[in-house]
DNA sequence: GACCTTACGATAATGATTATCGTTTGCGAT
DNA sequence: ATCGCAAACGATAATCATTATCGTAAGGTC
């Protein structure tokens, strides 16, 4: 895993519905590219002329997330934040701390050695959240604040 | 790391004073053993008939945690739980989602790879967080919440 | 014991997230 | 097209952990 999900949601009878506020949030968070918060997002849309209430940017992403199409990891406040996920189905990031980029890490050996710990602890049903943040290439050189590009 | 920690704290001219309020804080994070939430931590001390301010537990912890003395992981509520640091200075714990006992893991394998990858992206400064969920052994069986036992 | 500073703690504030609940709307069936 | 109903919306209030404020108390050094 290495990002926050909701386990173990059994099954949706009822598909989710495709309105205009949730294919703006999918969008706006498409456009960003980066990780973003559902506040920043919520102020995305509403500068952008989208009409929508912070209660169904909440939501939104909860169904997007549930359904797999965006990935959520937490900044060390507590905060959420949330990102697209790519096609290819990785699920593990490195976050600059200082403009936010993030890649896309091989965690294969990460997966395995979860495995490896809960056989050998006789845990069940063993998740692991795993974060990697650093300061990137870019942010080296000239610590500049590239938030609002993304 | 896999736990987090109060980063480049570069020094403390003055050390921390020892108080009736933080050696209770520390001694009742002992009697638990297992990860504590400042606010049961706070209910727990009063109960004992310490009487102590709920935001001294917090500048308590917060203390500990930068003099490491305690490590802090942090719930998916986002939540932080607390528990005094073995003296072998590892860091990375499989919590039991269902009675909250904490067994310390072998990470050697993650703080390679986590060094690696740092060298493979061009990002400096790589932090890492691991946290890892599962069920033990006991709760498997019986799930009993052993919750205030510890 | 005085003094300076750190620590305390009651209270209020913050800030993200969630609950409430009446209204709106997607959408399959008619 | 329209009906009906559950899902979705959204303004507002609530929750809840944590932090800020600021006047008071108490380490510890002289």
């Amino acid at each position: 895993m290495g990002v926050l999900h909701d386990a173990m949601t059994p099954k949706r009878s009822v598909p989710p519905r495709s309105t205009r506020q949730r294919q703006a949030v999918l969008s706006a968070l498409h456009a960003r590219g980066a990780f973003t918060s559902a506040r920043d997002l919520h102020e995305a849309l509403e500068a952008d002329g989208v009409a929508i209430g912070l209660t169904t940017v909440y939501r939104a992403l909860h169904v997007l997330n549930r359904t797999g199409r965006v990935d959520v990891i937490r900044e060390k406040t507590g905060e959420r934040l949330y990102r697209p996920r790519p096609e290819d189905g990785h699920r593990h990031y490195l976050v600059c701390r200082a403009c936010g980029l993030s890649k896309v890490v091989e965690a294969d050996a990460v997966e395995r050695w979860a495995e490896n710990v809960a056989e050998a602890t006789g845990f069940a049903e063993v998740e692991h959240t795993v974060e990697l943040t650093g300061v990137c290439g870019d942010c080296r050189v000239g610590p500049a604040a590239r938030d609002s590009a993304g």
